[in-house]
DNA sequence: GTGGTCTAGACCACC
DNA sequence: GTGGTCTAGACCACC
């Protein structure tokens, strides 16, 4: 009755990255969690072994999965580990703000950039799977 | 002997920003190459015109200017000031390409953080502005 | 986990100079790069060390430093150092480009000032090693 | 008998290269001499007459003018102008330290910037009427 | 007046 | 510890 079985996630950290490590971390462990390749109460990978697996600090990994906590998407247990902490509700949520907020950011730039509504429809025009109408 | 009248632009600099003042600065005078308030040989207003009146560090001016200046947008002389080095053809260009790498490193962006082309339809299509498709 | 050792570079800073300081150490470190002296991923002294043991302020080596990042012979990691990036294909590359261009600068100015091909020929001359012409 | 009309010499200015005014006015002025398409005792154009023709400060001629004075290849006469003080002598001589010199500082640049001397007769054997080996 | 380089020192994010 | 941004102020060359 092995309770506590260690699941990993995808983390392709690039530490040439102007993203701080720990943000990379960060994104990497909340979209499992989005995509529900961990679910609650998964045991996520120890910082150490982390730390070996991918030559990274210890404490850049604390970093990221501290505040994971603090935003509620891990929970901690003394001498165990980190264990997933959400729901299929609150996973959508989280998903969709952060959705909603990344692209109100971009819109942002853009029109501070100078750019237009004009401009960024001509140029989203050349990616048809996000501006295509869908006629049905 | 006034050849050279100083053209201004619209600077809004927000000290409190995560962007850079001297990225801000660079953003605004680029813009107003893009959208021709600012003309080839166009004289801008001096470093230190522009630090007493924004309340700036020269320096941080100079790196803006200075940058520009390697990146083909002005040209500097020493005891004049800086002057605009453009085109309609290059500004154009430059400003299409400024356009094509947002997007396409917002788009990056989103996949890396896993949302689907449905996902981002979804979300711009919040904005009619956007994505509202033109029948005629 | 000392993956990165600092590899140090020649430094000879002559802070008299007309040519500025930055621009010394942007050169002694493409020679280092040019002469293999710096390897690609070989992590360079530290702007903080290197301020310190030429007595130097920091933001004249950051400068150095920054320029070299802009030219792609550098790249930095927050928290961490500045590495060298470079092949030896492309090292050749711009070592070459850099000779070409000196020489063609260099004579450019020459006739500038009014020198002709015969005056430059008999001037060399009395420099054997470069103008010696090898029989076999 | 006009014992003083004017004679000019070529003066292409460039405003923009990083080589000061004042400096492009002495080697034009120092060029005609040397080619003897100034000759001792001629006057030159005026302060004021260049300043116009050209577009420049007139400070910036008389600290030209000025230095050449000094060098010994003008003398001022009030109210008058200013008229070319030279000999075939000197003519030749200066010309020859010049070419001297700045063969010199080009070998000694190269140098520090780590080229060897086979490198540069590698470059300058793409320059034949530089190079070549007259046979007889 | 103009730009250009440099210093001394602060404060921040990141590791 | 590392890089990155910014300030205040000096001094220089050039116009």
């Amino acid at each position: 009755m092995k309770k506590f079985e260690t699941k990993s996630f995808l983390l392709d950290v690039d530490v040439k990255s102007a993203i701080p490590i720990y943000e990379q971390i960060k994104d990497a462990i909340k979209m499992a969690i989005f995509s529900r390749q961990l679910k609650n109460n998964d045991k996520i990978i120890s910082v150490r072994n982390l730390s070996t697996r991918h030559n990274i600090n210890p404490l850049t990994i604390l970093k990221a999965y501290g505040q994971l906590e603090t935003e509620g998407f891990l929970y901690s247990r003394r001498g165990s580990g980190f264990y997933v902490k959400t729901s299929p509700e609150k996973s959508n949520k989280a998903k969709n703000d952060l959705l909603k907020k990344e692209v109100a950011d971009f819109l942002k730039k853009m029109f501070s950039l100078g750019f237009s509504f004009k401009d960024l429809k001509k140029e989203l025009k050349k990616y048809p799977e996000v501006s295509e109408n869908d006629q049905n």
